[in-house]
DNA sequence: GCCATGTGGAGATATTCCCTCCGTTTCCTG
DNA sequence: CAGGAAACGGAGGGAATATCTCCACATGGC
């Protein structure tokens, strides 16, 4: 990320920076991009000014923080068209795809909202598009995938796995492997038997507990890492 | 709702908190419980201030249109249990529980959220516990519904279908239920085939179109029906 | 025609978030 | 170790956005 024009930042500087990203690529996976740079700022340790500085804008941390696994999407999909059965490389770009937006909430904002950058999402969109239809239409052919699914239904899918881990994120990280499967079994043109769940679901309590950090007003302030800076010493305070 | 010592309202009064009602349950539908008194005035062609006396608070307003509709649950889940097979009492329930809440983010919002009448959901969602269950059960036992379904999956399954709906409501309302069908036949046991969906996919511009209000910024100030009051005469404007 | 009842909508109040500014502190080089 | 460039902290400016109040003015009904 230097620049080849430019000084090297300061040691401390360096340091600050790393962690400002660390820290808000913790919050944003956590609770998206409505997260402040101010809460950022404090997570890390520093004061906000000392964030600006760095990155001058919101959109400029985001860019740091997304630019590259918005393009491990391209990755995924063309991983499934290398895939020799068909039903196992939709299957494959289903988990590669959901685990990249289920588990980071942020990620997700990058790419279903449209206000962060736009540009880049798009062309990748556009890239994808025709070799998603391509797997698609590889598992109809086999005879796998039931005969009325749409490519346009891929997205609903996704928004379907991922809003249940957005429930339950804090409570059952992972939970959307589980509705996942049921989603593939209802996909599937055929089966004799259902298949096996990867992940427990919910109890009575952690159901309730999920329910309560979806109130928007009261949207947990969930405690990350906090650090502390002083005589030039980093401290983690749990 | 004219309580029993009170004077019924004057005439324009009474119109108007009729419309009051009626054009705040539109909005509420379409876009939750986000929209602005204010604008719920200017759509009813009224100023705020009459708004307000009529309904001192948003709370109020809130409680006024959705009280009924929180017990129509309660119906919902009885029928289900009269119906004599198993299965079908399990695919009642879910229709009636998500058609209630996909086609009304208003009454979603009320439901989900924390932020109004806490009591009275709280109050209701006890009740219908036990007998969620006991479709549940019903339907495991006799061997139609896959064993490894709990009651915590239910509020999952319902975020999931609900989620396609909030999607695209504005493009093709009562999608929820072709993605409903989809769950289902991922919760069969066995089946040879696959249902037949019930609702057309999404086409590939009705998708960019859905996409587009999922920003939240640009949160569509939907059009919905207006109305202009002058010399006693209330018009609607479309 | 009178007046209790009802109305409009500007704006007070509160909150939230992005970002700037500048007095102070820290690093690093000579 | 001293001096200057670089970095830091965090109060607060400014822009949105929402809820709700207030009161001069309009209206319906007796």
């Amino acid at each position: 990320m230097v620049q080849p024009g430019m000084k090297p930042l300061r040691r401390d500087a360096a340091d600050n920076r790393e962690r400002i990203l660390s820290v808000a690529g913790d919050l944003f996976a956590r609770r998206g991009l409505q997260v402040t740079l101010d809460e950022v700022a404090h997570s890390a340790g520093l004061g906000v000014g000392t964030v600006y500085r760095r990155f001058p804008n919101k959109e400029l941390l985001v860019e740091a923080l997304f630019e590259r696994r918005i393009f491990d999407m391209v990755q995924i999909v063309q991983d499934s068209l290398a895939i020799a059965d068909a039903w196992d490389g939709f299957v494959h770009l289903l988990e590669g795809l959901f685990a990249l937006e289920a588990e980071d909430q942020g990620l997700r904002d990058v790419i279903i909202g449209a206000s962060y950058m736009k540009e880049t999402v798009a062309k990748v969109k556009a890239q994808i598009e025709p070799l998603l239809n391509q797997v698609i239409n590889r598992a109809k052919n086999q005879g796998s995938l039931r005969q009325d699914f749409n490519t346009t239904d891929l997205s609903m899918i996704k928004a379907m796995a991922t809003v249940a881990e957005s429930y339950c994120q804090s409570v059952s990280p992972g939970i959307w492997r589980r509705y996942l499967v049921i989603l593939l079994d209802g996909l599937k043109v055929q089966r004799s038997t259902t298949t096996p769940l990867p992940v427990a679901a919910l109890d009575h309590d952690q159901l309730i507990e999920a329910f309560k950090s979806w109130d928007p007003k009261k949207r947990v302030k969930d405690s990350t890492d906090c650090y502390r800076v002083s005589n030039s010493k980093v401290t983690k305070i749990p």
